[in-house]
DNA sequence: ATTGAATGTTAAGAATAGTAACTTAGGATT
DNA sequence: AATCCTAAGTTACTATTCTTAACATTCAAT
């Protein structure tokens, strides 16, 4: 922890971490930026030198987070290779695990409000997450006849939002709406109830 | 609309009102409590007289939120009795619908981070919105053998779950993630893959 | 008519967002 | 090494908001 002088050294990235630490605490809504600027041992004003205000610093929390995510399940699509089915479950896992792992970011880019074409790059980034999931879900999608095959687009977006809700509902500590299942449990039936529908793994598993 | 005096006459419900619009306007996120008491054409201090803050008013649109729903989801179910299935393809419909009449509501009840056990009334009005839908999933269920058949509380969390995950994904403006298929096509036929994968609809559907 | 309770208003505090003007540190150029 | 430019802080200030406390008005029941 390098002795901290006038400059920061690092203040761009220091209010970062603080916010995503906030933004995991008390919500997107529930911080302050002095708060951010406090925590990184600064007065509020320096922010300003990094960032425009408040809602541009938890767009750059959603683009690392986009980032991070895209990353995630780049490689997790990878690791499954050469099966498909094999990539597109570690691929829907990593949805999961992402946003267990990374709650901060994650509230940042599904829960913030933030549009994420807020900036050309937010929106590229993001795109890159997605295009991931598309792609497995192509690369599945040649297993069904073609006639009976939903476009690619549809089947990816039907489990994300599937994995978004169970993620939005039933992973976070929402009390009250706890569900008795665990919500890995929860993903990987409802994506197997899925992907039998589509013919796509054994009736009998 | 009633000349209004010193005293305002409904002013607790012309608050939630005030809250609702702003609340779909600017998120519940970027309305402050001033602004909906100048909405509703009186001091912010006046506000306290009627809840004890800010979030205590979104609170209380969550809550009448619920009960709207609750209704809904009710009144849909009993629509297409006396088919199990026909209750509950019309009870996922009536969730989207939900979120897309009374957007306000909607937001204030699962995107504003309100916790649902924040007062006993607020959980009791949700847990009969959750009741009914696992009711419609439980009638549904009965058309599984029985050593097939998943928990008719993991069989609703996944309609939940996959319903939530439409609207939060695509059923709001949210400009960049808009997918090329209307928010109610997906969830149908999300919805419909799903059921395929229990038996509960012919494969040629 | 009087009185009490409910419902407003004004006034005042602390906190926050944001802006402007000033200060310091560090690096590039000479 | 001395100088100067720029990036990155600080302090100081205003406007807005939240929230409480004290005061004012209306209504309804005696």
């Amino acid at each position: 922890m390098p002795k901290r002088g006038y400059h920061h050294g690092n203040l761009r990235q220091a209010l970062i971490d603080a916010a995503l630490i906030l933004i995991e605490e008390k919500g997107p809504t529930g911080f302050t930026l002095s708060e951010a600027a406090k925590q990184a041992g600064v007065t509020p004003a320096a922010v300003y030198r990094h960032y425009q205000g408040r809602i541009d610093l938890i767009a750059e929390c959603a683009r690392q987070g986009y980032g991070i995510f895209a990353d995630l399940m780049e490689h997790a699509y990878q690791s499954g290779q050469p099966s498909a089915l094999a990539a597109f479950e570690a691929t829907g896992r990593a949805y999961l695990a992402f946003a267990r792992r990374f709650p901060g970011h994650y509230i940042a880019m599904f829960e913030s409000g933030i549009s994420v074409n807020r900036t050309p790059e937010l929106a590229d980034v993001a795109n890159r997450a997605n295009a991931v999931l598309e792609r497995a879900a192509t690369d599945l999608s040649q297993h069904i006849p073609k006639d009976k095959r939903p476009p690619a687009s549809m089947f990816s977006a039907h489990i994300w939002a599937m994995s978004h809700g169970v993620v939005e509902l039933f992973a976070r500590n929402s009390p009250g709406r706890a569900s008795p299942f665990a919500p890995e449990d929860l993903l990987e039936t409802g994506i197997g109830i899925y992907l039998r529908g589509l013919g796509l793994i054994k009736p009998e598993d």
